[in-house]
DNA sequence: TAAAGCATGTAATCCGTTACATGATTTA
DNA sequence: TAAATCATGTAACGGATTACATGCTTTA
């Protein structure tokens, strides 16, 4: 027989969890600044629901918990149920997209306004987006990446840098387009 | 003394609503299918979150409730409050950016993957972004905007085939680094 | 010794999806 | 007359942020 009790779905944020501690076991607190620092332009998520979820996961066997040390601090392991988890979601399943992008959004109502505010919101944008690709390339400028998971960050990362040209872009044309 | 009860502030989806009905009265339903239509790139809603916050928007007095006609149907109309509340929006205020792209957290867990796992992940985001290159296309090809609304609706589609031809670019790129 | 940072947790509230529930009108 | 579509609403549940609450440890 199984031990395994019925299943739960693991959340996206469970899946990032599980994501981050293959990469090497962590408290509740550094997956917190994980997601504020690594993560930052690729998922948010608060301590609020960190620590509730670590304590789900933990509970369907996906991760360990250490016992705890100074300050109460806990450190979490992925356990094989965990890799096997991420593996299947990465390879069986696909990424839902409910669109919520709130700048393309307001670009969409733009008609509501006179010319030369619908053009200061496009520049603004434009200026916004010029700002990210001067900020990533200057991070990948610096960055020799060594070990596999420095490879997937280095891709994540050039993701950034094409998707804000191509925002930078738009946005410029799109301004032109009020003139 | 002012008729307007003290300030509830007004959702992004709330915002949307008087977005769409400042280009022409319409009901619930309408309003639903505009979200599985016209914005089904841009922000998604359901009819369980809209019929709520038209009934909070007309509380606020931002839109007014036609009397209602056949099979109960009631037709919104934008108040003057309600199209300043929407230029406020538009001008005062800035999106937030609280990312969250699916597809981009699991490119940064693909190195825990085989290479050519990574690379299927990575080709199959590439086929979806080429999909949607084609599939954006073919609307624009078949679309003379004319009115300033589809001027605007113009440019959202404008970002979405931009995005989509970075995106596919990267992806293809992102394969080529696991072979 | 005070401030900054480390560290965990819960509660209130809101946002959002899906399911439940109901009924009228049009069209094949 | 049956099916499709129009049309509205609520309830249950889960996801996400912010605020509340507490306390230890290091460093200036």
């Amino acid at each position: 027989m199984s031990s395994k009790s019925y299943q739960r779905s693991v959340s996206v944020l469970g899946h990032a969890l599980l994501g981050l501690l293959a990469g090497r076991p962590m408290s509740g607190y550094d997956l917190t600044r994980q997601f504020d620092e690594s993560l930052r332009h690729v998922w948010s998520a608060t301590h609020g629901q960190i620590y509730p979820e670590l304590a789900r996961l933990a509970t369907d066997g996906l991760i360990t918990v250490g016992t705890a040390g100074a300050r109460g601090r806990k450190v979490y392991t992925i356990a094989d149920a965990g890799r096997n988890e991420l593996r299947d979601w990465l390879t069986q399943t696909h990424p839902e997209n409910r669109p919520h992008s709130e700048p393309l959004l307001r670009s969409f109502f733009a008609w509501t306004l006179s010319p030369q505010e619908a053009r200061a919101y496009f520049e603004r944008r434009a200026h916004i987006a010029r700002q990210s690709i001067i900020e990533y390339e200057a991070i990948a400028s610096a960055f020799a990446p060594s070990t596999p998971e420095e490879v997937a960050s280095r891709i994540a990362l050039e993701s950034g840098i094409r998707i804000a040209r191509a925002s930078a872009e738009w946005a410029e044309w799109a301004a032109e387009q009020y003139r």
